[in-house]
DNA sequence: ATAAGTAATCGGAATGATTACTAATATAAG
DNA sequence: CTTATATTAGTAATCATTCCGATTACTTAT
């Protein structure tokens, strides 16, 4: 019998949210950068909200660059480049390939929940300057 | 005009091969539990002859777990699950869609070297404990 | 065989991301 | 307003990974 967590909405996490949404894929040190010139803030603030964040859904972490975890807002699952030059993660526009999670179960004995696709490259900006 | 390196082969780094080869999915801290049983190792020299040994093309890092990177033999590349149960990495049975990088490159404007797939779940042996 | 040049090693310190802890504060509800 | 407890700031701790300086050990040429 766990005892429900009853969420407060807090200014802090409202800010956590707002970078999030207003910026591209930002990591918690990013975040914390912004939000900490409106706010009072502390670190463990920054992931904290992050954390419950992902777990409301309102939010998603990207894991494609290997370095550091980034954010992003909730949006129809999607796949990310990340730009071998200046590290930056893009969106891919290509939509999330529901099949592969049921063709890849099947075969394999694995029960899959879903999946990632991460390309590694050079973006747009990057090329020109090669 | 770049210096050639001349490598040596080293028992340590021969070692490290052969523990990532007889493994599976190791991380730099088991495959260092390994070899410092069998011989004289510092944590640096793991580090540092698993570049070298990836630079060489000889294994590959594996980042389907986020927390931390793998290393694995070099075969035909290949793509991973990640058990959210048990932690360990597993192979897929699914051969690279070479097809993906050149169709997302082509309308996206991003230059593509190679893409990432990770799948997570249960392995068979969490399953059966569910 | 010896010396020179340099790759590789050890061991530990440094870094960077993330998590954990504690006392103080703030929010929601009665 | 009071109470209960979620949340916070600030700091210390953890964990993976990288870096560095002194030493060791190959390799090649003499």
């Amino acid at each position: 019998m766990k005892r429900e967590i009853v969420r407060r909405s807090t200014s802090q996490r409202e800010l956590v949210l707002e970078a999030i949404c207003k910026g591209n894929h930002l990591s918690a040190r990013e975040i914390f950068e912004i939000v900490s010139k409106k706010a009072r803030m502390s670190f463990g603030t920054v992931y904290r909200n992050l954390q419950i964040l992902v777990e409301e859904g309102r939010i998603i972490a990207v894991e494609a660059d290997p370095s550091v975890l980034r954010y992003d807002r909730r949006l129809s699952s999607h796949y990310h480049l990340h730009c071998k030059k200046c590290g930056k993660v893009f969106d891919m526009p290509l939509s999330y390939y529901n099949d592969l999670d049921k063709n890849a179960g099947g075969a394999s004995g694995f029960l899959i929940e879903s999946h990632t696709i991460s390309f590694k490259g050079l973006c747009p900006d990057c090329q020109k300057e090669a």
